[in-house]
DNA sequence: AATACGTCCAACCGCTCTTAC
DNA sequence: AGTAAGAGCGGTTGGACGTAT
């Protein structure tokens, strides 16, 4: 059995709002407030809609300061470095962008940012097949560029996954450039506020990417060949690999990892704030990564997909 | 001018989460 | 602890509008 309707369906006004409408409910809620009861508040002012399409009118159009359309690069690179980060998560999103509702922001994405960024992805498929001199990267590419846009697509990673250890992304992982054959790799989670970076060894870092997302923020995209020529701006670790990763990803402000085999490098201490809390608490609790294995001409890939 | 097609976005739907009892 | 109801969220839809043919 179903629960109950929210409302009475065949009683309800459905479809556009009109000019009385909205005034009738801006006037009244800003007068008296929701009352913390929107099913009860459509009776109360004689409007024919359900108390969920009210509360939707308010939020995404009738609630001060809202801003329609007009979305600055600024925010195209918030919107971005979060959606890499934590996914389809609209609603934190939006917490980031003053002003910005989560419906705009999916709208925006759907309709226009993700297009803008499978665009320079594109780009950068084709110069990068044209540099390896083959075409093998530009298999089944509307297919990939769906996953690829959401996060990552990777190689067979070389450890085994075990239950509960599912690989945590971070984002962008390098090793020293001026170093190539450096065995450390260092590893950035970082957002548009604030980042840090660890030391890895290759067993920690589960190089990920075979094409990765280009924007003006996330602007590296290669292969991964080894580590001696390793970037990357998507990469996963392994939590079972780093000593007191919990901590780490459990509960950034505090920024200690354990001393095991790992070396650690602090670059920020204790101002990650909302979003930090918010990435991180998805990241460890809310989203686990599910690698699934794609075949392709021989060689086997893992689409990393958010459940 | 008529039609087809594509884009955009407000609104809806159905699910999960939270809270009150 | 269990249950019911409201709140909140993300995915999807439908229609208005713009553009191409």
């Amino acid at each position: 059995m179903g629960r109950a309707p929210c409302c009475d369906k065949a009683n309800v006004k459905r479809g556009p709002w009109s000019p009385e409408e909205d005034a009738k409910l801006k006037s009244y809620i800003e007068e008296h407030g929701t009352g913390g009861n929107w099913i009860a508040l459509p009776q109360k002012i004689g409007l024919k809609r359900c108390g969920k399409s009210c509360r939707l009118r308010w939020l995404n159009y009738l609630r001060p300061n809202i801003k329609h359309g007009g979305f600055s690069e600024e925010e195209d690179n918030i919107i971005c470095s979060l959606y890499v980060n934590i996914g389809s998560r609209w609603s934190i999103i939006a917490a980031q962008l003053p002003g910005r509702t989560d419906n705009d922001i999916k709208n925006y994405w759907n309709t226009k940012l993700k297009k803008k960024l499978l665009g320079k992805q594109r780009k950068e498929h084709h110069a990068q097949a044209r540099r390896a001199g083959g075409l093998k990267q530009e298999i089944k590419r509307e297919s990939e560029d769906t996953m690829l846009a959401v996060g990552v697509i990777s190689r067979t990673p070389h450890w085994s996954y075990e239950q509960n250890s599912w690989p945590i992304p971070v984002a962008n992982a390098y090793s020293d450039l001026n170093n190539q054959t450096s065995s450390i790799v260092t590893a950035t989670m970082n957002s548009q506020y604030s980042s840090f970076d660890i030391s890895l060894t290759q067993d920690q870092l589960y190089p990920s990417t075979v094409n990765t997302i280009t924007t003006d923020t996330c602007h590296t995209s290669n292969v991964f060949q080894g580590f001696g020529n390793f970037s990357s701006d998507l990469a996963c670790v392994d939590p079972q690999h780093i000593d007191g990763s919990e901590r780490l990803f459990y509960g950034m402000e505090s920024m200690e990892i354990g001393n095991g085999s790992t070396n650690t490098t602090s670059t920020e201490s204790t101002s990650w704030g909302d979003i930090s809390s918010l990435v991180s608490h998805y990241e460890a609790c809310q989203q686990r990564i599910l690698p699934q294995e794609v075949t392709f001409e021989g060689s086997s890939y893992f689409a990393m997909q958010t459940q």
